[in-house]
DNA sequence: TGTACATCAGTGAACGCGCGTTCACTGATGTAC
DNA sequence: TGTACATCAGTGAACGCGCGTTCACTGATGTAC
């Protein structure tokens, strides 16, 4: 416990701080539009740069690297979805588990078409040589964990899964254990859930985040072109499946 | 119908035939390793050129830019799983749907860790501005199709899905009509199933995807570690639910 | 079977380009006394 | 409130690099007669 714990006066800012925030998000967007335009192999400092309207060593004084930039407009995304899945969450009756379970995935589904290279960045092929930072790891959860809240909402309804489920793996189990260990507290609710829960619940989101991505890479061409239709279909079947009424 | 058609002379092969195809393959080996090694964006003709031991303009003469290279190496990686996927079919016996189920996937799944650069092409994130040809949708199809016809197999014994499907939109009907004439005579039985069927078929096989790029791509990091296990679980669950026994 | 011509694989130089990152610098803003 | 010093944003030049593609060429292979 040194003086620095003291030092913090987070609210005092100077003009220099001011500006320094308002131009890392400057170049962030820019970043993102470019990304939007290009594909994130495509992204390059200098053209950021270009864009902003500073010199290209300029943006060494915010990201100490092309990665760095990287890992934020990452971060960020997760951020936007997760915020996105919980407000969708938030604006349907809490009791009413299919239209939650609707309003979700969908929501996900929407900011996916209108930030289809930003979903490309968190869902896509990794960026070669680029390992994702710790700083990932919590807001990657929340959509997932978004969906295992609705899950956990039937569960406590008694309500069961619609087949009997198999005996899991001694394996699985142990792992899931770790899983709901490593839980934060604002999740409570998920980590009560059954492991045969959890387990159908990392399914359904994997259905989910591999439907997206089919439709939006390509993969359903000459096969389904009415994506809405199809989605939503999909959607309220896995919601059967997982018995939400 | 001119002289054209009776000139094809498929078997006389000169010696400059030979040393061509040999050459074009060879030049796809290294592209595919160097794939292999950094991914598809910084896959350069220049470096694939180095490593053949050719001059760069000289890969010209195979492939009139990088992107037909690329597109190439994506035919042949369609291919590639849709050949491991039919011999695993192949290697169980036909009546025991379950172990077919299992087989097929699991030799998918196989394929895409021991070629992660392979199955990041065609599920990954679209190479920017590239456009895939006509001539990928037929190799594309293999997989999903090898699933829909071990479905088939099921229906034919007269298998019900496990829950009663719910109505299906008028919208998606007149699409899986279209797509059931579109099969070549090859796929007969998958073109007999019922919409419901195909439906859950389509979504089987997402699933299937799904779960492999999560794997690939790291999204189960700090979830699920021991994915061999995971795997044979899901699938195992989702074949039940298939109703496959 | 031999010759004349056409085809084609591969060369080497060049084009114009954009990239990430480093570095010594200037000048403005902030801080301690 | 004023001064002296420290911090830091942004500049501009430079480094070394690799890329895709074009082009005129040489020399070997194939074809027609």
């Amino acid at each position: 416990m040194d003086q620095v714990m003291h030092d913090q006066r987070p609210k005092l800012r100077t003009a220099r701080d001011r500006a320094r925030t308002e131009v890392t998000n400057e170049i962030k967007t820019v970043a993102r539009r470019q990304l939007a335009a290009a594909g994130a192999s495509a992204l390059s400092l200098r053209s950021v740069a270009r864009e902003v309207g500073m010199v290209s060593s300029a943006v060494y004084r915010y990201f100490p690297s092309r990665d760095d930039l990287l890992t934020a407009l990452i971060v960020d995304a997760y951020h936007a979805v997760g915020a996105v899945a919980q407000a969708a969450d938030r604006a349907v009756a809490a009791d009413d588990l299919l239209a939650r379970w609707l309003a979700v995935t969908s929501s996900v589904r929407r900011w996916a078409l209108d930030s289809p290279h930003e979903h490309g960045l968190i869902f896509g092929t990794p960026v070669p040589g680029y390992l994702a930072p710790v700083d990932t790891i919590d807001p990657a959860v929340i959509v997932p964990l978004t969906l295992l809240q609705i899950l956990a909402a039937s569960a406590a309804r008694g309500a069961a899964v619609s087949w009997a489920p198999r005996p899991i793996p001694t394996a699985l189990e142990v792992e899931l254990a770790g899983l709901r260990a490593g839980l934060s507290p604002s999740w409570a609710e998920a980590s009560m859930l059954s492991d045969a829960a959890i387990l159908q619940g990392i399914m359904a989101w994997t259905q989910l985040i591999g439907m997206i991505s089919f439709e939006l890479f390509g993969h359903l061409h000459n096969v389904i072109e009415d994506h809405e239709t199809y989605f939503t279909h999909q959607m309220r079947n896995i919601a059967t499946d997982l018995g939400l009424s």
